[in-house]
RNA sequence: GCCCGGGUGGCGGAAUUGGUAGACGCGCUGGACUCAAAAUCCAGUUUCAGCAAUGAAGUGCGGGUUCGAUUCCCGCCCCGGGUACCA
């Protein structure tokens, strides 16, 4: 042994230094990695190597993983994905200089332990503590760099004390249009109009304009999960997406609502200068949902009476031949005639009704009702009718339209079926002449572009026919704002964010209601409003959340006398997550979320890594509130995440019989590559699909951990393709890198493959290839590649047998960031006596890199024939002398007439030959 | 329907300001070590033809541009994700 670490050291004056560390290497030749992986853990932790503060005179590094929910089932292989990528660059960023932020913690708040609760009685929290517990553990199992100083969660009432914080923030502030920013509610301008109506008209009007407010709202309602759920929960074939059960339906309840629509263009127009990926930015496009167009009013014949229209399409309103209003829409009571009254009533009856049902209905025919009333089409002069129909939604626009059938599909279908007039008013002259006859005959439809016909009003002095759209749009609008019929205007999709839940497990409102009718919210002082303390986690059938059970906390009296109720209503599982970056930045602080100076340096998020699945709703959100904060001068930034990045899901094989049902992964038997059923000896068929439980094919990070270590755990992860790929997890490929760990560890633990002396230049050339390639590779998020690149080097020197000390150690210096327990390992075997993590990354020397000849691939006719070993740098003419005077182009050329020859430097030469 | 991704050996995947297609790994085949096995090491491995040298084909399909196309253009097919009466 002494022996050894003599050879290593290669001095052994410098022995006694040996291990400063409390950790002293394995120093045995077998790759014994749960031994050192867990003594190298135990060292991080304890002498708290990744702890990291404000240090002005380094360049900062704020890295951040999306925080997990703890389930009771544990971690699975698609965590350390992100994890292990965002390690890795952590590392790497430290050894290049930065001072690196990197936390993790957990958002802990959710239905399963409150689910659990209800079962077992078990409070939430000792659920959710155990799990977190469970997960650290784990995921400190890994060997990842996080500062465990700072880790946070969403449950603990320290942190949501300023969960509630915010939304008093959120509460008490309006969106000034003029500004386009949030301010302070004390400046909002009150109205002369509404002053003179008296203190509750105005006490109405500031509540109007709160990013907060509680209301009415028509709402989506688990049965299952007894809940409320936002729009974006029920899922397309009518699912809640929490429980997967289908018995949502609609409901009308007081809500607490967020106006994120006000920052709709400020969402928006944030993204342009985001390092995101293009598929994220443009998925919160379309949900934000801009589009402009116009507003257009239409007279009803025979009434005082008008009725608006939104429209992105004005120019086709001389094909305007009937009106649509939506079922809900304020009007339809003013507008529907005696005659009409009873089936209007009828069919509003029905689809109120309709929407509690199943709302993805394939066969989505168009239904609607006559009102009885005519509207002027203010172009044409004709009246066209207006009818109810429930395709048409109240919550967007102005809850009515104009109909152009012969231009809109929808409009075309409901026309079709119910005997409406179609008029062409766009000729679709680059149509096939079958198609085109259609549309202009009223029989198709025609959504591209065309030349306008009939569209021209010489009396109201109006004419498109023949401009563009864009002209006929412009020229449209124009008119209608000159005539004082409509103006041009913008609209978004994005609604009203739906902020309460009827649960236990959640944030509490900092909000009381008074039984005068007065809504205050808690005064700062007082924060946090903790849970109270109950056995009754059930919530109720008709929306009580089981907070109303807690008489004692419930029930408030001020100092009047006064007695008020607090909120019961919890806060859903977004909220903590919407700022959970900011916390971290200084974790333990009581007196405010963070402090200002620390924020302003460590923001913004520089590189975020998570899964597609929050695409939309959690990095909207979490931006949404980041904007409000930034309004309010609490954060630095206007946007809280620099760059984005998605990793891929980690699938697993699974298995499935000819008629496609699937088989559990233990009744499959594998024969040379084809797959059969171990009891009726069906074959089957290989396919890629979730991991699940019920096909016995979910992989536990714990069992990879035991057979083959954290590092290849990592390394696997990173190698198996690149990291936004969706990917199946194979065994065998986990051992193909457990083997290239083993083969490092043989090689560069063996004293007799470490010299002294001059390095061999090769081996200099592969190795400063390595420094270079796997650097950039890190810096470009290709980690399959820069292991690649080190197993080629590794190869390489199996084939020299030899290497210098220095070697080695540059080696184990690049290998750090993958492999951290082993290159920590090397490193004290060779006797350095300071934790690789905190050493710096090698400088690539270009002078070993530089090739002083080419091995040009010769090509006739674009197929490469042979190489030709040229000086890297001789002159073209030269070259294609030397290409074309060498003995293996003869052939090539025997019998050929030479065309012309194309050399390009260092890369290629091509022959053409005739 | 619309909007994004993606299609390369038996498998995971490399290679793009157009320049040797298949790096690296798995699997497979052969060899060394061993009484033997495991482990390890070494060699081979796109397909077809051939003992071989070598030749032909080849990056989802069909065209095009080019000395040269996995890469660029046009038209399709298939797979994955998102979204859906948003006027």
């Amino acid at each position: 042994m002494i022996e050894l670490r003599r050879k290593l050291t290669g001095n052994s004056a410098t022995f006694s230094y040996f291990c400063p560390l409390i950790v002293k290497p394995a120093c045995t030749m077998e790759y014994n990695f749960s031994e050192f992986e867990q003594k190298w853990q135990k060292y991080w932790l304890d002498n708290k190597v990744f702890a990291s503060e404000v240090d002005p005179s380094k360049p900062k590094f704020y890295c951040l993983d999306m925080f997990p929910y703890p389930s009771g089932a544990g971690l699975h292989v698609g965590h350390p994905e992100g994890y292990t990528a965002t390690d890795i660059i952590c590392r790497y960023k430290r050894a290049k200089g930065f001072n690196v932020l990197h936390p993790m913690g957990w958002d802990a708040f959710g239905l399963p332990a409150e689910q659990y609760a209800i079962q077992t009685g078990t409070h939430p929290a000792i659920t959710t503590e155990n799990n977190c517990n469970n997960f650290r553990r784990q995921i400190q199992a890994l060997g990842l760099s996080y500062d465990w100083d700072r880790e946070i969660n969403t449950t603990d009432p320290s942190y949501f004390k300023w969960t509630q914080w915010i939304f008093i923030r959120l509460y008490n502030t309006w969106f000034d249009k003029e500004l386009g920013k949030g301010r302070p509610i004390e400046d909002l301008p009150i109205p002369e109009s509404v002053k003179t109506k008296g203190k509750e008209a105005v006490k109405t009007y500031v509540n109007s304009k709160r990013l907060a407010y509680y209301d009415n709202a028509q709402v989506w309602w688990c049965k299952h999960c007894k809940t409320v759920c936002a729009n974006e929960e029920v899922l397309n074939d009518g699912s809640h997406e929490k429980c997967g059960t289908k018995e949502v339906e609609r409901r009308f309840l007081k809500q607490w609502m967020l106006r994120i629509p006000h920052y709709a263009e400020r969402l928006l127009t944030g993204l342009d200068g985001l390092d995101w990926p293009e598929g994220v930015k443009d998925m919160q496009r379309n949900w934000i949902g801009k589009s402009s167009g116009a507003e257009v009013d239409y007279n009803i014949a025979g009434m005082d009476l008008q009725l608006r229209v939104y429209t992105t399409r004005p120019d086709t309103l001389f094909g305007a031949t009937y009106m649509v209003i939506a079922p809900e829409h304020p009007l339809v009571k003013k507008l529907v005639t005696q005659e009409q009254l009873t089936a209007v009533d009828d069919y509003i009856k029905t689809a109120t009704l309709k929407s509690d049902l199943d709302r993805t209905e394939l066969a989505k025919e168009k239904t609607g009702v006559f009102t009885g009333r005519y509207a002027i089409n203010p172009l044409t002069g004709n009246q066209i009718p207006v009818w109810v129909a429930d395709y048409v939604l109240m919550g967007y626009g102005t809850g009515a339209i104009m109909a152009v059938p012969a231009h809109d599909t929808r409009d075309f279908e409901f026309a079709k079926t119910f005997g409406l007039q179609v008029t062409c008013i766009l000729d679709p002259r680059d149509a096939s002449p079958e198609i085109r006859e259609k549309v202009l005959a009223g029989d198709a439809c025609w959504t591209e572009d065309g030349a306008y016909i009939n569209s021209a009003n010489p009396e109201l002095g109006i004419d498109i026919n023949g401009l563009s759209k864009q002209e006929g749009i412009k020229t449209v609008i124009n008119w209608l704002e000159k005539e004082n019929l409509g103006n041009a205007s913008t609209n978004y999709k994005i609604r009203d964010w739906l902020f309460s839940r009827q649960r236990f497990w959640g944030e509490p409102f900092p909000i009381i209601h008074w039984e005068d009718g007065e809504v205050s919210v808690v005064e700062d002082a007082d924060l946090p409003v903790i849970l109270p303390v109950t056995d009754k986690y059930q919530p109720g059938e008709s929306g009580e959340s089981p907070l109303s059970n807690a008489k004692e906390w419930l029930e408030v009296v001020d100092a009047n006398g006064r007695k008020g109720r607090r909120e019961t209503n919890t806060m859903p599982q977004w909220a903590g997550s919407c700022w959970y970056y900011l916390r971290y930045i200084d974790p333990k602080n009581d007196t405010e979320p963070f402090s200002k100076v620390k924020e302003n340096y460590w923001m913004p998020v520089d590189l975020y890594v998570g899964g597609a699945e929050h695409a939309v709703l959690h990095l909207l959100y979490s931006r949404f509130w980041h904007k409000v904060l930034f309004d309010l001068g609490i954060v630095s930034t206007d946007e809280p995440y620099q760059k984005l990045y998605n990793q891929g899901m980690i699938l697993a094989f699974a298995y499935e019989t000819a008629s496609g049902s699937k088989v559990a992964s233990d009744l499959v038997e594998d024969k040379d590559g084809r797959y059969f059923h171990t009891e009726t000896g069906e074959e089957l068929k290989q396919i890629v699909a979730k991991m699940s439980k019920s096909l016995k094919n979910v992989v536990n990070p714990d069992d990879v951990v035991a057979s083959f270590g954290a590092d290849s755990l990592r390394l696997y992860e990173m190698f198996m393709g690149p990291l936004d790929a969706t990917k199946p997890w194979t065994e065998t490929g986990v051992k193909g890198v457990y083997n290239f760990l083993k083969r490092v560890y043989y090689f560069f633990a063996e004293p007799n493959n470490i010299t002294d002396g001059d390095e061999d230049r090769e081996t200099l050339k592969i190795l400063h290839q390595t420094i270079k390639k796997t650097g950039d590779d890190i810096e470009d998020m290709k980690f399959n590649t820069a292991i690649s690149q080190m197993m080629i080097f590794t190869n390489h020197c199996y084939k020299v047998k030899k290497v210098t000390r220095e070697t080695a150690e540059t080696f184990a210096k690049v290998l750090a960031p993958f492999a951290p327990h082993l290159s920590e390992e090397l490193w004290a075997l060779y006797g350095n006596q300071q934790a690789i993590c905190l050493q710096t990354w090698p400088v690539v020397n270009q002078e070993f890199l530089v090739e002083s000849t080419v091995e040009y691939p010769v090509s006739f006719n674009g197929k490469m024939r042979f190489k030709l070993k040229l000086p890297a740098d001789m002159p073209v003419p030269e070259v294609e002398k030397a290409a074309l005077n060498d003995e293996n182009s003869q052939r090539w050329l025997e019998g050929k007439q030479l065309v012309k020859i194309i050399v390009v430097p260092k890369k290629i030469i091509n022959i053409v030959v005739r």
